[in-house]
DNA sequence: CTTAAGTCCTGCAACGTTGTATAGTCCCTT
DNA sequence: AAGGGACTATACAACGTTGCAGGACTTAAG
């Protein structure tokens, strides 16, 4: 029922490959027959169709963004983001939420997607290093993953770095027996890894020594995770006087356990997190966080996918990593 | 460079569309035929073509699903559970922001999207009634707004009931001075206007007088948004001892700016919120709400857009209207 | 005045898939 | 023994678009 090519040509009376060139901004059409031919466009409301340009061209203009879950604010912020920047250059974003499930990150990884994509945004939570390659050619972007040789372009903070600068900041207040929430042994568990690891110099760095009784598992990055965990901590025979969560959800939940059991943040217990989401800028006390630079991340992540695709499938060229900055956001929690 | 059903008719020996009926299950094949199909497919990892498979069925396998803001974890986490139920029948789910913004609610009603969709779930933010009339026949299904000549289908709690549900819960608690956050004059914002009457209907039932001043209106829905408007409510000659914010976000923007002016929740001001978004099961002093059955809601915007589509575009069928339940959630913010 | 280059437009073929039409085989009924 | 199904497989034509090759005409250069 739509309208097609004929139908515009057959209003304008030329063929339908001016149509075509007309649509498609091809320079040699003469002014008066690119007008007759816009007005009869316009009059008939013609619309491409985006499937047959796709079976012709094999772009479909969709990139898809994999991320775990949508309902973090941090996810879901970044997801925002990249929708917007891939905006900016007529994409259309198809949001996967892989729930962190290992098998349906490899499916994403294999191209067995439904839909056809020309480029993928992923930020893996199960998988790590050699399971992300690619199968076909579709250029892929990473975020939040720092692989040494990673098949792909990505994009990230200095998680170790970053990790290192919350813990740090716990120190310089002179705070002395700083905890740790979120640590994961999961192998594929890389930022977990870096977080602690950033954690570990830090305190090193101080010359204040480990207490694998203070570095606390947590299954997820969540409130009710980092609430678990706090409660475990405060049941130590001694408790930690600070608490670095590795991402704000361990922090606000952790938070929660601490003020409903009378503990004082930050008098007692300070506390910091990292992400930035804007939980911590309303939760009493605020919460002290990391930020990263999340417009410039999806930013990134979006232009680098469009090299790769202007670059043509062929042109692979080395995976490139990108740093992009962070910084200490100091609120109430640790300097209440 | 991906095999088609060429290829893989060719490697079995067969014809392409013998190899078309085996993947689409057609019944009458031979079991040795598709037995020897079978084993082409996956030998040549054979995957369909959707910009195809759509071109000639004109079926995209697609739905969108377009909200204000991803960023509002009551959207994330309605979002998150499409995408779930939307799997569940092999649709992908595209999902676009409007940003409130007019315009492009509009382009997206009136299929000026760049994506071919088969349907299109709407959370309207800035358009209500008469303008979300779908020009193409692409099924829509409306979310949350009530209208009373609807030209779509749509889901929602009983907006009206639930904020009455809210009142009359701080009402039984014994106070008497209740203020409301979340006013907004826009006629298109009716979540605002019906949550208004279900708290002015509740003051009334409880005997209450009106006090305007008590009408605290709102830019958005966010925290920084209840927390302003907390803080003109503190200002008041006489101040209320209740608050009512029309969501979650609003409450804990109000609460932020409660507890850092040593006002007590809920000795001084009691509070309850609406949506019941995680974080406000971790808030100190946890926030009471209004619960929306959220999963409900997903299921049956995916089941009736999958209705709308099996009966074919042409059997349009009156609109209807779908409740969906919803309950109160006491939490300390009230009965602390 | 010829040739070359440029401009404007067109027809054809193909992208990978599926609906329709059809033809042959086999078995069961009359 | 003839007719009528159900079963299996095939060929062909579209869906709407764009790349390619080329035709007709105009202008510029030799």
């Amino acid at each position: 029922m739509p309208a097609g090519l004929k139908d515009v040509a057959a209003r304008a009376g030329v063929s339908i490959k001016t149509v075509s060139n007309v649509v498609n901004g091809y320079v040699h059409v003469a002014p008066a027959t690119r007008a007759r031919v816009q007005a009869a466009i316009d009059a008939l409301g013609y619309v491409p169709n985006m499937a047959a340009r796709q079976l012709r061209s094999g772009r479909s203009g969709v990139i898809a963004l994999a991320v775990p879950e949508l309902q973090s604010p941090y996810f879901a912020g970044i997801a925002g983001l990249i929708v917007q920047a891939a905006e900016r250059r007529s994409w259309t974003v198809l949001i996967d939420q892989t729930d962190g499930q290992a098998e349906r990150e490899r499916d994403l990884v294999e191209g067995l997607r439904r839909h056809a994509i020309d480029g993928l945004i992923f930020s893996p939570l199960a998988l790590a290093g050699e399971e992300l390659a690619l199968r076909d050619g579709t250029p892929m972007v990473l975020l939040g993953e720092r692989v040494w040789h990673g098949p792909a372009d990505h994009v990230a903070i200095d998680n170790t770095a970053a990790a290192a600068d919350a813990t740090r900041h716990l120190t310089s207040l002179g705070r002395r027996r700083i905890a740790a929430i979120g640590v994961q042994d999961r192998p594929s568990a890389v930022t977990a890894h870096q977080r602690l690891a950033g954690y570990r110099a830090a305190l090193a760095e101080a010359g204040l020594p480990f207490d694998p009784a203070l570095e606390m598992p947590a299954d997820g990055f969540h409130r009710v995770d980092g609430a678990a965990a706090m409660a475990r901590l405060l049941d130590l025979e001694s408790p930690p006087d600070a608490v670095f969560c590795f991402n704000d959800l361990l922090a606000l939940g952790a938070m929660r356990t601490l003020l409903s059991r009378g503990v004082s943040v930050p008098g007692d217990v300070a506390l910091i997190g990292f992400d930035d989401i804007e939980d911590g800028r309303f939760s009493t006390p605020t919460l002290s966080t990391v930020a990263p630079d999340a417009p410039r991340i999806a930013q990134l992540a979006v232009d680098l996918l469009a090299e790769r695709l202007s670059d043509g499938p062929a042109a692979a060229g080395a995976p490139r990593e990108l740093r992009v900055d962070h910084r200490l956001v100091a609120r109430e929690s640790t300097s209440g």
